[in-house]
DNA sequence: AAGTGGTCTAGACCACTGA
DNA sequence: CAGTGGTCTAGACCACTTT
C-alpha cells in the first residue's frame, strides 16, 4: 500500500517536510514502512516482528542474578583453527589465530562454557591482555568498536565433555550460541557458549 | 565518558546543531551513547550488544527452506487460562482467552508445536477469523499493530507428549521460545513454541 | 527527465532535570 | 534556575531510481 509523498503529508497536516521525513525515518527504522527513492513509501504487508535486545556481557548477566561472578581460562593457544572456523572467519587455510576455553562461573557453579576463536590479525593488541584477569568476552567488548555481527541460538543436547564440564547430566538440553563479529569487513571473533539447562535468553520489542 | 554538547559540537564540526542532534540521536538508538538533558552525553562504558533481528511468522521461516508450510489447529477452546498465564498476560482470575494448540509442518514433517492464548478483550476480532485457514501467528501479526512484546529463549528436554507431537525421541533438545505481545499496555497473546531440535534463530547486530 | 526520499542549514522554542 | 537535549520550521540542494 503507497502512501502519499512528504511533501503532501506535510502539506495535509500542516507541518515541515523535515518532520514528516523524521516520523517516517523512524517508521522504516521499526520496519514498519519501505521507503525507496522515486518508488515512493509503502506500508509493509508480511510485518515480521523486529526485535531488538540487549545481550549483555556473561559477567553482568551472572551479576544480574545476584551472584558472584568468576572464570577460568581453561586453555589459551595460538594455532590453526580448523577449516570450519577459518572458513567462517574468512581466515586463510595457514592463518593461525587465538583460541579460548573458558568457563564461567555463578557463584562456584559452572555457567557457562566458552570455545573462542580471536583472529589476532585483526585485534592484535589482545596478546598482550591479561586474559585470566579480564574474559576474553569483555576484553572485546570494551576494547574493539565492532561493527556488525551475528548470532546463532539452537538447542543442543550436551556431549559428554561439555557435561562433565558444566556439572550437568549428559544429554542435558544446552542453549547454544554462536557468535560472529566483525570489524569493518575483518573478522574479530567467533565463540561458541553453551548455557547450562534453564538459562534464559529475554529479548524485547 | 562525558562529550561536549550539542552546541559546542556544531562549532567544532562547523555544521549545524540539528546535524550533530540527529547524529548523536542515531548513536544513542544504537546504544553507544547515554543521553540525558541537562547532564550531558556521556559514552557508554559497559556497551552491551544490540542485537535486532526479524522473527518471521512461521510459515516464512519454512517457506525460506524450500519446504512446503502447513499447518494443524489441534485444539481451540475459549476458556480460563491457568493463573500462571493469566497473570501474565494481566487478566483478572475469572477472566477467559482463547486457547490454540497448533502444530507447523514443514514438508508433512513437524516443525513446531505452538500453545497460545490471545486476550480476546483486546483482540475481540479474532474470533470471526477463520483460523483453520490462517494460523492464529498470521492472522495476528497483520491484523493488530502491536505496541511492545517480549520474548524468551531457552533449550529443554522434550516431555513425552511435546515428543510425540513433534515425532522426536523423547528427551530431545528443543528450542523453546516463549512470546508475550501487548498492545497500549493490554496483553494480546501468549504463545510457547517449542522448535524441533536443529532449528536455528539468526540474529543480526 | 522528473519525482522521490536523503540530508543539511540556521534559527527557534520548549521540557526536562541536575546542580 | 540554568543548561542540556528534544523537537519543530522553512528552505535548500542533492542522489537515486523509476518511468
Amino acid at each position: 500500500m503507497l502512501i502519499p509523498g512528504e511533501q503532501e503529508l506535510a502539506l495535509e497536516l500542516g507541518c515541515a517536510r523535515t518532520t514528516v521525513n523524521r516520523a517516517l525515518r523512524e517508521l522504516a527504522a521499526c520496519g514498519a514502512i519501505d521507503r525507496k527513492r522515486k518508488a515512493g513509501t509503502r506500508v509493509v504487508s508480511q510485518r515480521s516482528q523486529k526485535v531488538s535486545a540487549d545481550i549483555p556481557v556473561i559477567r553482568l548477566q551472572v551479576e544480574s542474578r545476584q551472584q558472584v561472578y568468576s572464570f577460568e581460562l581453561r586453555k589459551q593457544s595460538h594455532c590453526q583453527p580448523p577449516p570450519q572456523v577459518a572458513l567462517r572467519m574468512k581466515l586463510s587455510a595457514k592463518d593461525e589465530a587465538l583460541f579460548l576455553r573458558t568457563i564461567h562461573f555463578a557463584d562456584t557453579r559452572p555457567f557457562a562454557f566458552e570455545e573462542r576463536w580471536v583472529n589476532t590479525e585483526t585485534v592484535p593488541m589482545i596478546m598482550q591482555a591479561d586474559l585470566e584477569q579480564v574474559s576474553a568476552n569483555e576484553w572485546l567488548v570494551s576494547q574493539v568498536p565492532l561493527s556488525h555481527g551475528e548470532l546463532q541460538l539452537s538447542a543442543i543436547a550436551a556431549s559428554k565433555t561439555v557435561a562433565r564440564t558444566l556439572k550437568i547430566e549428559d544429554k542435558s538440553p544446552l542453549l547454544k550460541m554462536e557468535r560472529l563479529t566483525w570489524l569493518e569487513g575483518k573478522s574479530v571473533t567467533a565463540a561458541t557458549i553453551y548455557h547450562v539447562p534453564d538459562h534464559q535468553l529475554r529479548l524485547e520489542f
